[in-house]
DNA sequence: TTGAAAGCGCTAACAA
DNA sequence: TTGTTAGCGCTTTCAA
């Protein structure tokens, strides 16, 4: 009567479907080549649907030799709406192959390399680049896709570039760049500057007058001064959040926002439209971006050559009255 | 020549150091009772380092009968600063037990049962409570333990009645509740709001005026006038977005908050303080919470009765400008 | 077309 | 104190 529940396992389907567990297994996992009449193809079907089976996916993964996990790698912190719907794109066009994608947030390597051990992922997606270090890492920690290898950090440069260039367009001769201070968010960061100050050397312009800015008034406001004293007249900050930060300083140092600095954020989080004055952005669809990477892993663990990369998707930059 | 990398095995490990798999797999999970001599101990390790040997994670799961994975089940998302700070205590506080924490987004049931079961979770964590159904499911995709598994509705209540006690303080008697528009914020603003009715109810105020507040202007501005032509004069949101989408609201309506219009948020997030006016706000120490959760999951899972739950972390008021 | 059998890498009784 | 051994649930080669 102690009854533990025990697991229903494909035995148990074979026994209940009057097959072997290899049959059960080829019609689960419709291997071809095994033309297994429809027959026995249903009555298996059914069974297995009688007795909720449900495949362990350890014992699974164990025998395939790699599981059907991707790691999502985020970076520490709060995740905007972007991300949200690049990360639920990719869950949903993963599962259409039978992979199954979860998250982890943590800046450093260590966590990312013990995660993806723990739950014996076969396939890492970030956001950025990850560098060669780091990929080499995650191999040896029995990883076997990682994405992007190294060469999607244009994409992250993209996003600082239109900045720059729309605060250029608008006039602004000396930039200034509001950096966050955020350890987790610093190799993004530096990626994003790095945009920027092609941009403003692609337009004879001196390099941008970069500035840390935490996420408070006081230090904003110091920036702000900072920058002004510098002829700053247009600000790129590293993100929404800091470039919020970037308002709030103004409005304390007394500077109007955009007559006396310009500033453009990056990712276009709901409250930015919120903000006094709503905020001017650059925001990626990232949508077409999930669909991409989940068919690169997909094709690259199903061993196929990774399908030519679509036409990249560029961010865009959405005007409002900050700048 | 064609080495396929293969993976190091504890059996590697074993031979490396001279011992068995077994001697191994005790001082690698230092099994107490088998009381290994330190010289043994130290030969082991030290070979392990040497292969760089992992364990391999499906394997453990498939011989252990359960994995080492906790899956946070996060709504929709975005996610917020603070339930980003509580997912960061979490990781930490299961790792700490030799526990790894992975995130999935999405507010479907199914969803959610399929990732359990794809990364053999043993335990789930959810940001609100999970309905009896919901449990069942989980249960019958192998999970463990489910947390909250309901009782821990009280502290989501907590934040609306802290809301409302502070505005009701300051004087207002009729009070107005911004509510959410997402799907998978509905539940846990349910809660809330309830709270804020419970306040309203113990100061024989009449019930809250519930408006449905898109994060964008037009909509906050509708809501705001509906408020103040029902003589609302302080409304709590369900958080902060809500509440600087309220303010957005207000500031084109041409009501003044705090004089016209109170407003109170909740979660602090970084941005809060960054508003004009700056943002009153409830905020919960989800550090705290998050340990909490972490021993309660690491207890039921080792067996040991769930930990007779330390006091109660509370919600906090942080007054500022807007109410 | 189906089944038997050999593992995948690890844990945990049970012996020694 | 350490080793032997039998699985965990599934996949997959090889025979039947």
């Amino acid at each position: 009567m102690r009854q533990v529940a025990k697991r229903v396992t494909s035995a148990d389907v074979a026994k209940e479907a009057g097959v072997s567990r290899t049959t059960v297994s080829f019609v689960l996992n419709d291997r071809p080549g095994h033309a297994i009449p429809e027959e026995t193809r249903e009555r298996v079907l059914e069974a297995a649907r009688r007795l909720k089976y449900r495949p362990h996916a350890s014992a699974r993964a164990l025998a395939a030799g790699h599981s059907d996990i991707v790691l999502l790698a985020l970076p520490d912190m709060p995740i905007g709406d972007g991300v949200s719907r690049f990360a639920e794109e990719l869950a949903a066009a993963l599962a259409d192959r039978g992979l199954t994608l979860v998250a982890h947030a943590g800046a450093d390597d260590r966590s990312l390399q013990d995660v993806c051990a723990a739950v014996d992922a076969s396939a890492v997606i970030g956001l950025g680049a990850f560098d060669q270090a780091t990929v080499q890492a995650l191999r040896a920690a029995g990883v076997k896709v990682v994405i992007p290898s190294d060469g999607n950090a244009p994409s992250m440069r993209h996003v600082g570039r239109l900045q720059a260039e729309h605060l250029i367009a608008r006039g602004h001769r000396r930039l200034g760049y509001a950096m966050p201070t955020h350890p987790s968010h610093l190799p993004m960061a530096r990626h994003r500057l790095q945009g920027v100050t092609d941009a403003c050397a692609a337009a004879s312009l001196r390099h941008p007058v970069v500035i840390d800015v935490e996420l408070e008034v006081v230090a904003a406001e110091r920036a702000v001064r900072q920058w002004t004293s510098h002829s700053v007249t247009g600000v790129c900050a590293f993100n929404d959040e800091t470039a919020l930060a970037v308002l709030a300083g103004a409005r304390v140092a007394g500077v109007e926002v955009p007559r006396g600095l310009a500033v453009v954020g990056a990712d276009d989080i709901p409250t930015a439209a919120l903000s006094l004055p709503p905020l001017t952005t650059v925001s990626f669809d990232l949508r077409e971006a999930g669909r991409q990477r989940a068919e690169a892993v997909a094709s690259t663990l199903a061993g196929r050559a990774p399908a030519p990369g679509a036409a990249p998707v560029g961010p865009e930059l959405i005007g409002r009255a900050s700048s």
